[in-house]
DNA sequence: CGTAATTGTAAAAATATTGTCAAATGGGAG
DNA sequence: CTCCCATTTGACAATATTTTTACAATTACG
């Protein structure tokens, strides 16, 4: 199976549904007047609650007065550096997702985000939908924190997602990557129905959004791999004229 | 990839069922004539009802006249340029959601877009499906109905609009993709008498816009599947010369 | 009552969606 | 550069749904 680092964190951008978090306090901290009003309307019309700090030591101290939801943060600030900021706060509280906002220059490599424990990150000209869709994504992730069970189980199939690992019957069965990543979005949102269309969005993502019918080939292929009998599905169920619908 | 003039015949073929909202009207605004003929093409193929501006002073004054479910603005206009537009649209209409079409070195600030009050963005030159993907996406967002309670129950009936699934004495009911939605219509507008006419405007919508007597054979089948007694309906009930109204 | 308009109903006809496979594409490893 | 394999596309058949159509039943109303 191939390296799947890449592409899950991908999946991570999922904008989802009916789930617009109210009450949800976020703290931006962001030097930048210009840029720190903008994202504070924002997140404003989206109905969360904002708190704004320009340099890094009072962020922290801001993040310690009351904790909130979660913080987007810039990395270029005075005072105390983004990467400070992102360290101190998350050995203090490492659920909290933190968004880290960079230039491309200052994120050079993923390795970096991971030593900062940073959740997430939006590189330089970013839509706001982006951003949005980013903490969206971290926040669902940790209010409903057993989500994703590393182990399911169904039928005759056993899926770990800590080892991307799928066996049925006990044996190792192989997915390729974007099978995987449907698998695990289909599991994920079970018993839900799908549109081809939020497949595409959140599978696929935007920068390659190839036509619905490679859906269906998908679907497909999972079926032959994952179900008793592939012609008559039970697991992943076509919903005819909306999409498809996983169940267990 | 995808240069503009070409590739949207490829985008024609991609059938898109269902979650297309039918009745979204998409403002372009777009001064070159021929990127203008194929966007309006693309979305027009797509089901969208379709308004194009060529300046930026007309599209403020089309958008007032009125108001469209998105916008897509290319920031380069004459007259008025896309920032002044997206700002002054934004000011009255901050929902709407607005797609930035622009080349690249329009937005390489991370400012600009925050600052305009834009939604997403595409740059040049873009693929067709990515700019519906994401059109598609910010009206997913905006046109969540949240009206609907997720599980409703009546009589014998027990319905669950998340999972597209009825039950009728615990048993489940399956319901066409346009029977579905035609229910859904019924139960967010109970005791109301609903004409034939407001029928296909909402659920059916003005792109397939097919006789009165198919109201009727659906309303039909509905009562089979749900009703007790379908030849005497308690729940979807006739009002002559009228309609029909639901009530639970 | 009687008639015209409206609605109920079921079957046929027309469309639309999905399943499936083979071929084309494209990216990465060697 | 070439080969390999995942991915995507496109075609076509197989299904399923939607719409039309025709006629019977009902209702409104003089």
């Amino acid at each position: 199976m191939g390296n799947l680092a890449t592409p899950l964190s991908a999946a991570r951008t999922m904008t989802h549904p009916a789930e617009s978090k109210p009450n949800s306090r976020i703290l931006i901290v962001e030097d930048d007047p210009a840029v720190q009003k903008a994202l504070r309307r924002l997140f404003e019309t989206e109905g969360y609650s904002v708190e704004t700090q320009s340099d890094g030591r009072s962020a922290v101290e801001s993040f310690q007065a009351a904790t909130p939801a979660a913080i987007v943060l810039d990395l270029r600030l005075p005072r105390l550096s983004g990467r400070d900021v992102c360290k101190e706060i998350k050995a203090v509280a490492p659920t909290v997702p933190i968004i880290v906002l960079s230039a491309t220059t200052d994120v050079s490599d993923k390795v970096l985000l991971l030593e900062l424990g940073a959740d997430d990150y939006v590189t330089k000209p970013f839509s706001p939908r982006e951003l949005l869709a980013r903490v969206r994504a971290a926040l669902r992730h940790t209010s409903r924190t057993p989500e994703t069970p590393s182990v399911v189980t169904f039928g005759a199939i056993s899926a770990d997602f800590k080892k991307m690992e799928v066996k049925r019957d006990g044996k190792v069965v192989i997915l390729t990557a974007q099978e995987f990543k449907t698998f695990q979005f289909f599991v994920q949102n079970a018993d839900r129905v799908i549109s081809r269309d939020e497949l595409l969005n959140e599978v696929w993502g935007y920068q390659n959004y190839p036509s619905t019918r490679t859906v269906d080939n998908h679907i497909l292929k999972l079926r032959q791999k994952l179900e008793n009998d592939p012609s008559s599905p039970v697991h992943f169920r076509t919903v005819h004229g909306m999409g498809y619908k996983f169940v267990r």
